[in-house]
DNA sequence: TTGCCTTGTGCGTTATAACGTACATATGAT
DNA sequence: ATCATATGTACGTTATAACGCACAAGGCAA
């Protein structure tokens, strides 16, 4: 699998936002010839370049860039969302999958109703998808409300509680267990 | 959101797997002087220099880019989803976190819209829950269909494709980007 | 101590990324 | 048709990324 290439997909995002190549100068401050020669291929551009486009694009870094195929795996699986009974309606959608370090939960609350979650481990992340209904999440003792289409991710290595609003509450509720935190969020205070 | 820096992890990367500068130089083909610059932030290198360093780690290309920007989540961290422009309406739920190598997307297509997507680098996994209408999947040339409230997990290293019914479809969609954690159990008192 | 190896950094050269300008073609208006 | 504006590409120059080599500092062994 050594073949696998490094592609940009400036062409594809300056095509989609339909900006010349002077636009997209204006905008990102790189010159237009270098702008096109980095969609011909012709130069490879250094990160500093490629984040100012992406700046001015307003885009993450990952959306400019892409590589070529390489193996190809062939395991899909579709989920049913398996019920689990309990004290509230919960539905695995994505089992854990270690190699993920992830799961993700359908959860349901009837109107009003309340559930409390203890800390987690440290290095626990939580993120919470409101598909319809209201709902607040207890956060360091403070309730923070979230529609349905809202998002909110947060540390679960504290306390944290879920309430439904009076017209009850569903929501996705992904957990990622990071397995190298260390490595990742170091903070850099040299220099 | 002026408070743009980018920054580059090579430095706790190399730490994390205790390796020298010369064998990351071996492992890598980007010499020693380069790779010691870059972790000094004397040079900014170019995409090209960064896909070997990533390649000669075994990581992605994310787990080496890091933005100032993103701190830590704390209790008020609502993302209430970033539009950006395209072929399909696309937000941004949770964005990218390199701690967590993962990123959330609210797609939403019109009736019968469909979208293709190259592949992407191995080891990343996507992850699709319906949120509203018929959606199909295009894995190996076989068009798998989901309902509302039904997901689905695969590789997503080769190409693949997103279908909407008759009265449209939104979903989430998940990306996960393995963070290889082989690097962390070598063996560093090798030769 | 004296080698001997490995660590990371400094230096000089080459390759090339990035720039500004100029050019050829295209689209549009009068 | 001509003029005007905008597109993307080609050219020449400068800035700098990337290289190979050499150097100084820090082990480790005999």
């Amino acid at each position: 699998m050594e073949s696998d290439e490094l592609t940009l997909k400036l062409r594809d995002v300056r095509a989609a936002s339909g900006l010349s190549l002077s636009k997209v100068a204006d905008l990102t401050g790189v010159s237009k010839a270098m702008l096109g020669q980095i969609e011909r291929g012709e130069s490879s551009p250094t990160i500093a370049t490629l984040w100012k486009i992406a700046k001015g694009f307003q885009l993450p870094l990952s959306a400019l860039i892409g590589t070529a195929a390489m193996r190809d795996t062939t395991d899909t699986d579709v989920f049913s969302t398996v019920t689990f009974p309990g004290s509230i309606e919960v539905k695995i959608v994505f089992p854990f999958d270690p190699a993920l370090g992830a799961e993700t939960f359908h959860v349901e609350l009837s109107p009003n109703q309340s559930h409390k979650s203890p800390a987690h481990a440290a290095g626990v992340t939580e993120e919470v998808f409101v598909l319809s209904g209201v709902l607040e999440i207890l956060r360091n003792d403070k309730w923070v409300p979230l529609q349905a289409g809202q998002g909110l991710r947060f540390a679960a290595d504290v306390p944290h509680g879920y309430r439904a609003g009076d017209r009850g509450a569903a929501f996705l509720n992904m957990h990622h267990y990071s397995q190298s935190t260390e490595l990742f969020e170091q903070d850099r205070t040299s220099q």
